[in-house]
This record gives structure tokens, sequence and C-alpha cells, in this order.
RNA sequence: GCCUCAUUAGCUCAGUUGGUUAGAGCGGCGGACUGUUAAUCCGUAGGUCCAAGGUUCAAGUCCUUGAUGAGGCGCCA
């Protein structure tokens, strides 16, 4: 007999055929009851199971975290909390699982425990939910692009260049490390390498993306990303996955549009398609603020949340306009910010960004025209600014409680302008000579942005840990599993 | 990398001014009950108080160093 799944029974109605479901227990109520989950959905379907006609040694087999397969007929159920269930004609034990020895309860466990066992917290409600979301999230980026006409570009893992000047880096290496091969001045001779030079993992795939954008028009990434950084916070992570679209003929307005688009499309999608894994993370965030003080609980549900991002414009202004709010906003006034705000120039610091979104507009916000001291090399440079206020046509896109969760810029397609700004920042251009060919030949205005998909998956769940939107995090001191 | 806080039973946490035998809830185990919904009721076992030094008549409690975890900052996505 071929089994079902519990997300396609608790759809249908209770015909009394028999049905086959195998899965995980939940709970086991009364020596009757078992919650049987199958991964298939939240939501846990009722298997009754006839004591006084069962085997007391497989009854007792029947542990929270064991694998069986009941097979019985689909009936209405007779107990309030469900509408369907399923009344148990055979039942098998995959496998067995040891209350005394497994590490999950059927009680609330901390965050922080359930990573120290994430080979095992999948199992759990909370990560259940997160990675089905995470999936849905990923498919609904796929399914906007290719609704847009993108072409998915897979930018490579390993890169030679190491001129992007994102961040630190990883090594990539065959070299014995105990007695690699020396040049004659003493340094480690990485002609001999693999490669035939020092090699690296990506810190973004931006650079070739641009080189599929100037043929393909509009192509985007969607892979791994790695920051050697040493970075102990909530939204960074050793190795993640980002989205980076690049467009051919496009200013940085389109690319706002296009990222403004695209965040509310995936959120759109959610909260058509997750409901179900939402309300059980809108409900753990309800518990947990509830032992918190009055002031600082969230004004809005998590899905509330989510709908208002939907149906609000994202709140687009200059970095210059951004200084002269912080300027005069009470926090700066009365000296409350760490870093008070004085000249034009300086980088924004996390409080003041937070002050912006969660205070002063209480949307997402888009800031742009960031000075171009402060931002990368490949940024457009604005035509007619004041010498010493020149500025890019970059944004950020803000969002409540995660701070930035898209970068990106309109580039700079002037072959002169490039090379003079990349000499200043001494980035070596003989050996970017690929990236300068496309403003050598048939180059055009083009843009494009990076979102760090962990970030938009802290957003739209409602966790405030990046760790814990990952299956596997890796960050300093830690590649466990 | 910097700052702050934490580490006590399987889990979540109490543990007063340094003072006798370190407690609770949940979970586990044994039993009762049998239409339960975090099931309920009765009983029961379970501890290298993170580690190493130190102060003291006496340390879970104070000090030093280290490890691990959390939060904040910086770097950014």
């Amino acid at each position: 007999m071929q089994r079902t799944k519990i997300a396609d029974l608790l759809r249908t109605e209770p015909t009394g055929t028999t049905v086959l479901v195998k899965g995980w227990v939940r709970a086991f109520r009364n020596n009757q009851f078992i919650a049987l989950n199958d991964g298939s959905t939240a939501n846990n379907l009722q298997v009754v199971v006839d004591f006084e006609q069962t085997n007391p040694e497989l009854i007792q087999r029947i542990k929270f975290g064991a694998a069986i397969g009941a097979r019985g007929e689909l009936v209405e159920s007779q107990g309030k909390g469900q509408r369907i269930e399923l009344k148990v004609e055979h039942l098998e034990i995959y496998g067995d699982c040891n209350p005394e020895e497994y590490p999950l309860q059927p009680k609330k466990q901390t965050l922080e425990f359930l990573r120290e066992q994430a080979h095992l917290r999948f199992r759990t409600n909370t990560f259940g939910a997160v990675f089905r979301i995470r999936h849905a999230l990923a498919f609904a980026i796929h399914r906007f692009f290719n609704e847009q006409g993108f072409v998915y570009l897979h930018t490579p893992i390993i890169t030679a260049s190491d001129a992007e000047g994102a961040g630190e880096m990883f090594r990539v290496t065959t070299l014995d490390p105990a007695n690699p091969p020396k040049t004659e001045g003493g340094a480690v001779d990485f002609s001999q390498d693999f490669f035939g030079k020092a090699a690296n993992l990506t810190v973004s795939g931006q650079l070739e993306a641009e080189l599929g954008a100037m043929a393909l028009g509009s192509v985007y990434t969607f892979g791994p990303t790695f920051r050697a950084e040493n970075s102990n916070t909530t939204r960074h992570l050793a190795e993640f996955w980002m989205i980076e679209p690049e467009v051919a003929f496009a200013d940085l307005n389109d690319n706002m549009d296009l990222a403004e688009n695209m965040l509310r499309y995936v959120i759109s999608y959610a909260l058509e398609h997750c409901m179900d894994d939402l309300k059980i993370l809108e409900e753990r965030l309800i518990e947990e603020e509830k032992s918190k003080p009055q002031d600082q609980r969230s004004e809005m549900t998590l899905t509330e949340k989510l709908r208002f991002v939907t149906e609000s414009h994202f709140e687009r202004l200059t970095y210059t306009e951004a200084i002269d709010i912080l300027r005069n906003s009470n926090p700066n006034k009365k000296g409350k910010f760490q870093y008070p705000i004085e000249a034009w120039g300086a980088d924004l610091q996390s409080e003041h960004e937070r002050y912006l979104v969660e205070k002063h507009f209480k949307k997402p916000v888009i800031l742009t025209d960031y000075p171009a001291a402060i931002k990368a090399f490949y940024m457009r440079l604005n035509d007619g600014t004041e010498p010493g206020k020149e500025t890019v046509r970059a944004m950020d896109i803000l969002f409540p409680g995660i701070g930035e969760i898209v970068g990106g810029s309109q580039r700079e397609e002037r072959y002169d302008v490039l090379v003079s700004k990349m000499e200043a920042m001494h980035i070596p251009t003989e050996e970017m000579y690929w990236y300068l060919d496309t403003r050598r030949f048939g180059s055009c205005p083009h843009a494009g942005f990076g979102l760090g998909f962990e970030r938009l998956i802290l957003f739209v769940t409602g966790m405030t840990n990046i760790r814990d939107v990952i299956a596997f995090p890796r960050y300093p001191g830690s590649a466990e599993f």
C-alpha cells in the first residue's frame, strides 16, 4: 500500500477509506492517542490505537521521537482538538527512540540548546517551520526572477581574484601546510598550487554576474558566499547564501524598484503558502514577548508585520537627507547616540539605521547616494557633486530588526572613471582585465544588488539569531556537523 | 577583535551575608486511569555546582586565568 502524506490527508474529508501514514511520534497520550508528524506540514495527524486490542510490548515502544507506520481508517474525530483522525488497524515501528538517551523532549527547549543539537532540531515545531519557510522563500525567489525573464547564472565558488575587497577570504589550496613550496624570497609559492595561483572561496558573485548581464541582459545568482571575518553577531555567518541580480540598461531607480518588488513578492508568497508555519512562529513570538516589559513588546504580530511590508512602499531618501534627519533627531540632541552625528561623510552606525527604520519612518527604508569614500569602487559616481562631497549611486535597504538586508548600486559603466577609481583605491587593474573589458567593449549603464538570504528568512520567520535560520551554521570557532 | 552577562540534575531554573546533608518544575522510570490535546493522579531515581589555581576554620557563593554560551559594537549581506 502507498503511503499518504499527512499534509494531503488533513485536506481531505473523513471518508472512512483505509490509508497508510508514516512519520514520527510527537506525543503519545493516554495509551491511545499518537500525535504523528511526517514533516509534510506543521500539523500532526491524530492516530488512535485501541490499546486493549494491541500487543502491550508494541504499545511500550511508541515513544516520543520513534518512527512508525500506521494503517487504518480515516474517520471523523470524536475529540475536540482535530477534525479527522486515523483509527489504527495495523501498527509498525520502524525505529525505536530511547527517551532516556534522546536529547529532545516533548517540552520547550531553548534555541541555544537546540543549536548544539542542530542535527536533531529539524524535528521541533519551530525548526520544522523555519526550514519549510526557507524552502518556500528560495522557491519564490527563483519563480520571481523566472517570471521577470532573468537567467539564473551559476557564478564560481572558487575564485582566484582577491581584488574585490568585499571582505577577508578563505584560502583554497592543495599545498602541504607543513611544508609548502617557497619562492626565492621565502614566500609561499602559489604558482605551484592547484590553480597555478592563490585561490579563495568567493565573497560575492557580483563581478561575474555583471559579465553575464552584459550579454544576457538580466541575470541573477543564488549561491553560497564565504567571509572569513571574525564577526560575532546575530546577523553574520562565515557561510551564507546570497541572491545577486544584475540588470543591463538599468539605473538605480530601476534597481530599487526591482528589489522592492522582489521583497514584496516573496513575502507575499510566504503569506500565501506558509500560513501554518507562520502561525507556529507567531505563537512562539507572542509567548516570548510575555516575558518582556510592556514597552519593549512589538506593536504588530509576525503576520501583521509581514502584511504591512507587502502593502507599504519603502521610504526612499538620500544619505544627505538621512544625515539631516539624524542630526536634528531627539536622541542626537540629547546625546543618546553612542556615535553622535556631526559631519557629513561619516558612515551610519547600526543605532542610526535603527532610529530611521524603527522610530522615524516605522517602515523599510532605502538609503541612496552615499559618500563615495565609504563605498566600493564599482559604484557609479554621481555627476555634478561638489568636490569633497562626491557621492555614488548606491542604495541600502534597511529592515526593522535586521538592519541592512540589501546592498546595491548602479555600476560605474565609464571605463576612464572606473580605472581612475580603482587606481585611487589600490585595486590592481591588470588582474581585473576581464572586468574592465565589459567597459571597453559595448559598455552600458547597469545595476544590481545583493540580498542576504538568511537575513530575509530572519525577517519572515521572526527568528532573531541568523544561526537558527541556516541548517548547519558556520561562524568563528564553529563548523560542527 | 572589543565590551557586558552567564555556566548548578536529561532540560529550564532557584540557591539569602561565605556556614550542617544543594532544591523546584518539566522530562525519565514504575504504577493508576482510559476520548486525550503541554493529558491527569500517585510513587521513584537522578549532581565532578564548566575547568584549573587561589583566599578562608569553611567556597555552588569571593579572587585569578582559561573554556564554552548569550547579548551588544565593529566589518557587512
